[in-house]
RNA sequence: UGGCCUAUGGUGUAAUGGUAACACUGCGGUUUUUGGUACCGUCAUUCUAGGUUCGAGUCCUAGUAGGCCAACCA
């Protein structure tokens, strides 16, 4: 038993069964992607669950391949999930496959053709799905319903001797064809798959149905709680039946319990609809900073802490959700707030030229690393006549809310002068080109002179022009402009893209951008937090937008 | 025109028959060498109608709304 309380529905079963009799040392988890595609932030949540469960009782979690359909599956997958889920910080006690049990399943359902439980049936897919009937309506029983155990028995081992080709036969157990739960009515247990695998290669002609693998797995593997999505509610009746047919009473009966699947706002993850975006060219591929994928997301500079503090906090229940983005947001922003080192780098540069600083000077200074943590330590930035600001920065008039540079006011450098704002010049277009400035020479941070102390309302990020390091800048933004671009069947979610979810610039940082490497996220300050992409070269780094900091001045400005 | 699941602020979750709580967002404010961070304040008669009870967000009934179920997918 656990010493907290438990935090949702999930964990009150598991402390409810714990409390009827069920051994501690006993409970054991699982996570069961399918290798047919990219994990994305729906599965980040149902492994912190799992995952989580294993951490929060100090019991096992195995990692288990679904591989039951060859036609959809692939060994890329299989490391690609393995990856992301080490990157989450988690790690599988077994690493398991339905694929190793393909015998075992063989055997038993030999069992139950041989109870009477089971039988071939030879119908096309159309028929069987005709007699199914629907959901207002029972089905009718096969004609082959009643095939003889004999017969039974030769058919399906010719089925995996691969003497017949696919949708000649499949192998039904026999339940009950009025059932009013549509999974009943003489589900498939196997089917024909002429392709090999990416495990058992050509070994197997049959391969067994989910709903016959999935919980004769889980108790193999003799694991206590299988969790998985509402959907599946259904299949929990066909889930115990099948259950009851091979359980061994003195072995753990695994219980299978679902919960609501957890959706992000501005965000799709259905494989088909991922796929689209790669195959249009929306995105660069599946690991695009965009993509709400693991992988995309960490290519985007989130911290899988951050992730796994998200998902804590949207918690598990059973009623439909869609949790805003920026709540996702928010805790990127929060982890990067403490872990994050800050550099200056400006985006859109302008020249400020300090007309009173002596020509030629240069001054190495001093900047901290993070305000939030001093023994992080300081940096070294150069400092000269010639530096670029934001040209967001510099008005030549503006109201007292406009607290940056102005003509006539001061404003800080940080770590660096006090400056006043002494005019412009510009362009024939009326475009700024240049502006000017005087600094005071007494107020340099950190000297401790009473100039320094001096109480100034605007601050103000900026780069020496002669040390500035010419980096790629990609801003991302959401790359949908509604919170459910699916919500409509009828409508294409495609219409939703934003165009502008990618702006590519050029921007100037300071020397120290030249040192990060790969998968670093700093804070730019005052403009967000950015993390260096694997594009980089040794010439030119690169860095993917991973969140804006937040920013009341944009509302206050509009 | 069946069966099953769900319904608490703008969003997500909690309250396990006894004063509706927490986080995010929004709004207002304090602090600040990041208009960031931190901190403070503020935003709900729990889908509707009946019932049980001293007492109902919680239990019961009916309604309403949303979701799931008719792949040889998982």
């Amino acid at each position: 038993m656990s010493d907290k309380k438990p935090a949702n529905f999930i964990e009150e079963i598991i402390e409810a069964d714990l409390e009827n009799g069920l051994n501690p040392d006993h409970l054991r988890f699982r996570f069961p992607p399918e290798p047919n595609g990219f994990l994305h932030i729906g599965h980040a949540s149902a492994i912190c669950l799992n995952f989580g469960l294993g951490e929060k009782y100090n019991k096992p979690v195995n990692l288990r391949f679904d591989d039951t359909n060859p036609a959809k599956e692939e060994s890329k997958f299989v490391e690609a999930i393995q990856k992301d889920i080490e990157w989450l910080g988690y790690k599988w006690d077994n690493l398991c496959y339905a694929s190793d049990y393909f015998q075992q399943l063989y055997d038993w359902a030999i069992q139950l053709i041989k109870e009477g439980k089971a039988y071939v049936d030879s119908q096309s897919s159309e028929q069987i799905a005709e007699q199914k009937g629907t959901p207002t309506q029972p089905g009718t029983n096969s004609p082959y319903r009643n095939r003889s155990i004999d017969d039974n028995l030769k058919l399906f081992e010719s089925m995996k001797n691969g003497e017949f080709g696919e949708s000649e036969h499949v192998l039904r157990a026999k339940i009950d064809m009025a059932s009013s739960n549509m999974l009943m009515r003489d589900p498939i247990m196997y089917r024909v798959v002429n392709k090999p695998h990416h495990r058992t290669g050509n070994d197997w002609k049959i391969y067994p149905m989910y709903d016959w693998t999935h919980g004769e797995s889980d108790y193999l593997e003799q694991i206590t709680h299988s969790f998985c999505t509402l959907e599946f509610l259904p299949h929990r009746e066909l889930y115990n039946w099948f259950l009851d047919q091979i359980v061994d009473k003195d072995k753990i009966r695994p219980k299978q319990r679902e919960f609501a699947r957890r959706n992000v706002s501005h965000t799709v993850t259905s494989k088909r609809k991922l796929q689209k975006l790669v195959d249009d060219g929306i995105v660069s591929g599946w690991d695009d900073p965009r993509m709400t994928t693991i992988s995309g997301m960490r290519r985007r500079g989130y911290p899988a802490q951050a992730i796994r503090n998200f998902a804590d906090s949207i918690g598990i229940a059973k009623r439909d959700n869609l949790v805003d983005m920026n709540h996702l947001e928010y805790f990127v922003r929060d982890y990067l707030n403490k872990e994050a080192d800050r550099v200056m780098a400006v985006l859109d540069p302008v020249k400020l030229v300090i007309t009173n600083y002596p020509e030629g000077k240069e001054e190495i200074l001093q900047a901290e690393n993070s305000q939030e943590d001093a023994s992080r330590g300081y940096r070294e930035v150069p400092f000269s006549k010639v530096l670029y600001i934001e040209r967001e920065d510099y008005r030549e008039e503006a109201n007292k809310k406009f607290f940056r540079l102005k003509n006539g006011k001061e404003v800080r450098l940080k770590n660096a002068y006090i400056i006043k704002g002494e005019g412009c010049v510009k362009d024939e277009n009326g475009v700024i080109t240049e502006i000017h400035a005087t600094y005071d020479p007494e107020s340099k941070s950190g000297s401790g002179t009473e100039a320094s102390m001096r109480r100034v309302k605007g601050t103000l990020h900026w780069v020496s022009a002669a040390h500035a390091v010419p980096v790629e800048v990609r801003l991302y933004d959401r790359l949908f402009n509604v919170a459910q671009p699916d919500a409509d069947k009828d409508v294409d979610f495609m219409q939703f893209v934003n165009k502008e979810s990618l702006k590519t610039i050029t921007a100037f940082g300071e020397p120290a951008l030249k040192d990060l490497e790969v998968g670093k996220t700093v804070q730019f300050q005052r403009m967000g937090y950015f993390s260096v992409d694997r594009d980089s070269t040794s010439e030119n780094r690169i860095f993917n937008r991973t969140v804006t900091l937040r920013d009341t001045w944009a509302k206050i400005d509009q």
